[in-house]
DNA sequence: TTTATTAACTAACATTTGTTAGTTTTGTAA
DNA sequence: TTACAAAACTAACAAATGTTAGTTAATAAA
């Protein structure tokens, strides 16, 4: 247990470790209650369904993306140093989140009456990543692309860190960000 | 139904496309079946159970891939050449399987008896890919970074084209090939 | 036509699943 | 100590699951 955590935050929280591995619709209630020790009838004097416990973890980090990107978007930078934040925003909440983000990215279409919602934040997030990259090409900071393939091309990196990061753990966050601002920036070919 | 599909063919085709939807475990053989047009026992008639169409999509993916990897890793041709050519096998699978490439990618992990096979397939992929990098550090072609931020950025973003190919079906393959090479390898900060 | 094969069907099975109801234990405040 | 609430338990349910057995219809070969 960790400290001064709720016994339905860790249901959450364990909920979300067998999520990432076995995805939601193959972990059982049983599968929770067992790594709890309790039997799974008692899961559900702290939480209402299964469903709930996804909703919870997926829109917690979903909301805390949107909150990030639009503090981001308005925020008076070049179009580099807005994506610069946008890597950080990525590494941050990824590593402090490793397992929740599997179900993010792999089970948000389990989602019932919140996944309208879910996509809402979703397409929200990635417009306002599509328009700092279209500002940049018009400004000239960014190579002029199709900016859908940029956009396509950094998410990918950024959706998947939470696979890499756990085999990364002596790398320090500030590192990572640089290491992937200057990847992706200035490309890995040698000038 | 397609030319010259076996009813085989077409079960496991229905099937890739079922799981790209809601995950392996989600999709049920009535689902299957429904979508055929039959009774789910029917099924039974032409595959062994449903982890057979899980091995059939995922394992004859993983082998491409592999003798894709294998061919290239042993050209003699520039790093930068073999990471095109790396691009341009992803491109090339991910736009001819895109159903199939999301069980690669998400229900992996559901495969039973296989499930080292596979994993050994990916591990020798990886590590293959990983010593073209090196190999291009030192050569003085890539930029002095860790090969795994290189190695994983790059495979994240070629592992997601499956999702992002359909929604951009009138772009032609070599065009994207050309551009996420001109991205992964410039960068897209414009010089 | 007869025969053999293929592929569909109905019916059922043993398990597993999420969840509810009702009961007992545990810990805390009075 | 008593009283109360929180959180565990047992038992069970109805629905859904992968799969098997046995049967029937359609197609092709003899």
């Amino acid at each position: 247990m960790i400290k001064n955590e709720s016994r339905k935050e860790e249901i959450i929280r364990i909920s979300a470790s067998l999520f990432k591995k076995k995805g939601y619709s193959a972990v059982t209630m049983r599968d929770i209650a067992q790594e709890l020790g309790i039997k799974a009838a008692s899961l559900y004097n702290h939480i209402k369904s299964k469903q709930e416990i996804l909703i919870e973890i997926i829109l917690s980090l979903a909301e805390e993306f949107t909150e990030g990107m639009e503090k981001i978007y308005s925020l008076d930078l070049s179009t580099v140093d807005k994506m610069k934040n946008i890597i950080i925003l990525h590494v941050d909440i990824s590593s402090r989140n490793t397992d929740a983000m599997a179900s993010l990215n792999a089970d948000w279409m389990h989602l019932e009456e919140k996944l309208e919602y879910y996509l809402q934040l979703r397409t929200d997030y990635e417009d306002k990543f599509r328009r700092i990259i279209k500002t940049g090409i018009k400004k000239g900071e960014v190579i002029d692309i199709d900016p859908d393939i940029i956009l396509f091309s950094i998410l990918s990196t950024l959706r998947s860190l939470y696979l890499w990061i756990p085999r990364k753990e002596f790398l320090h966050k500030e590192d990572l960000s640089d290491h992937l601002s200057k990847v992706m920036l200035e490309g890995i070919r040698n000038p």
